[in-house]
RNA sequence: CGGGGCGUAGCGCAGCCUGGUAGCGCAUCUGCUUUGGGAGCAGAGGGUCGGUGGUUCGAAUCCACUCGCCCCGACCA
């Protein structure tokens, strides 16, 4: 194998690609859009589920699965939805050789098949809330695909909720915001924006619908999280109504909420640079990596003893592997494990049994540090911490230096072209000036932020009294 | 759907313009020497040149049609 990544500065795009096929992340699919994920890639999918399912457990939730079909009607019972989703559906016209009766559609997203059985299941007040996940696959049709960043197919967790009162409701949108911006930071050590989206860009059936937003390094925003405040609009479609403890009927009030296999390319863009990918120690399928260096067959003998007692004492604290493997060279290893990304290597030759050690190399700067056997399991856990909490540092700074001021409409133009990255911007409310800014720059409103963003200034683009800024950027 | 690019060995490519029966690098296999940043030498195996049709004595190469994928735009997590 030799130097098989495009460097970013070269080819961004394919510097991407790279990354993702070459680390065994992912490939290709023999269908146009789709993608397989492969061990490497599926692992720190399950480090996500792992991280997420807890959160959602902790705050009351079940998981549950509903059907991959939902029958085309379902999906016209909300007017916004249908518009929204009707396109990108896929839909099954035939089963078993014949044609069906109604053509099924295979899910875009879940909310009309689920709300039709919560419509069955909800006769009380006291059957809420009703707070279900489900881990699942979805599809839509896109017209333009990106390995992770957007598939035909995609895996997801998708929350939906049932409440009585609308208060509630908006607590659960809001909580599970918090929850997915905790979770980007902690684990994919990516700081994001927090807001709301305008109406032109809610989710299809929505009151409102809340994101998390990420910079990647090439100055384009990632939408990493989404959870919508549905109101009452699925509810009176579907019929989804509740006896109140008055004995009044009412409808009940609900959210949804999802991040899917997308998040995976933002870690891949947030971290990975001309080497590879570089996984943040926390969701890292493997932590750390035992490198063992021999000449003779006595050195070798030894090592691989010392390499296998280490695993030995690691394991219970880390995700650790040593490769042992005799048929390539340490140098091969070295670039191997830095493009799969795992963040702490520990490389132990005739040098360091000679000092007791262990040579320890970080992915993300290659700073080599001695490490003592005798102090190997404080020392690695010491380093893994530094190692995640430099990256988010890192992060934060960056996202901090490209987010800008925008004031005049020329300039905003100017450095979006330029540096990209996001802006804080006045903008008056009105449609017709954010549909400008789309149209003339290709730059959408990402969200407004819940709080911190009242002052008083100028729309950027008509200049009218705007009471609040919002953040602009383009968007993948 | 518009613009661009590409389909030749597992992967990356050359050959095509100017037709003559397929080559390079990496990988794989065997052997020996190697191992602190992608080792060296020697040998071996592996291809209906995306598909269909046409032109021709002869097509990877020329012509027509067709299929697929990637990249850039319009829709989207």
């Amino acid at each position: 194998m030799a130097k098989v990544i495009t460097p970013r500065s070269e080819d961004y795009s394919r510097w991407y690609t790279d990354v993702v096929t070459q680390s065994q992340m992912a490939d290709y699919s023999p269908v146009k859009g789709c993608m397989v994920i492969r061990p490497l890639g599926y692992s720190v999918w399950e480090g996500m589920q792992r991280e997420l399912d807890a959160r959602f457990k902790e705050t009351g939730h079940q998981n549950a699965y509903f059907p991959l079909f939902i029958p085309e009607s379902y999906l016209h019972k909300e007017a916004k939805h249908v518009e929204g989703f009707a396109p990108e559906c896929a839909v099954v016209t035939h089963g078993g050789g014949k044609k069906l009766e109604e053509p099924l559609v295979v899910r875009p997203t879940s909310e009309t098949i689920i709300y039709a059985m919560y419509a069955k299941w909800i006769r009380s007040y006291r059957d809420l809330p009703v707070l279900i996940n489900q881990w699942a696959n979805v599809v839509r049709w896109e017209m333009r695909t990106r390995l992770f960043l957007r598939t035909t197919e995609f895996l997801w967790q998708e929350g939906h909720t049932a409440h009585a009162t609308e208060a509630e409701a908006e607590d659960e949108a809001l909580r599970i915001l918090e929850i997915y911006r905790r979770f980007v930071e902690d684990h994919m050590a990516t700081p994001v924006y927090t807001g709301l989206k305008t109406e032109s860009e809610k989710f299809a059936g929505a009151l409102r619908t809340y994101c998390i937003e990420a910079l990647m390094p090439d100055g384009k925003a990632l939408q990493a999280g989404t959870s919508h405040n549905l109101g009452q609009n699925f509810s009176k479609a579907f019929e989804v109504k509740f006896q109140t403890q008055e004995g009044d009927w009412a409808h009940v009030w609900q959210t949804s909420w999802g991040v899917s296999t997308r998040l995976i390319g933002a870690l891949v863009m947030e971290h990975g640079d001309d080497n590879g990918l570089s996984l943040p120690p926390r969701l890292a399928p493997v932590q750390v990596v035992i490198v063992p260096i021999w000449k003779t067959d006595e050195e070798k003998r030894r090592i691989a003893e010392v390499a296998r007692l280490a695993v030995e004492e690691l394991k219970g604290a880390f995700r650790v592997q040593a490769d042992l493997r005799d048929e390539v060279s340490p140098g091969w290893k070295f670039n191997e494990w830095e493009l799969k990304g795992v963040p702490l290597r520990l490389e132990i030759g005739p040098k360091d049994l000679e000092k007791d050690q262990f040579l320890a190399v970080r992915r993300t700067d290659r700073k080599k540090t001695p490490v003592p056997r005798g102090a190997l399991v404080a020392r690695t856990g010491a380093l893994l911490e530094e190692i995640q909490s430099e990256m988010l540092e890192k992060a934060r700074a960056f996202l901090r230096q490209n987010t800008r001021d925008a004031t005049d409409y020329t300039a905003f133009k100017k450095a979006l072209d330029e540096v990209g990255g996001f802006f804080r911007a006045h903008w008056c409310g009105s449609p017709e000036c954010e549909r400008r800014i789309k149209d003339e720059t290709k730059a959408t409103i990402r969200c407004i932020p819940l709080e911190g963003n009242r002052e008083e200034g100028r729309c950027l683009i008509c200049g009218a009294r705007s009471a609040r800024w919002v953040y602009l950027a383009r968007a993948y």
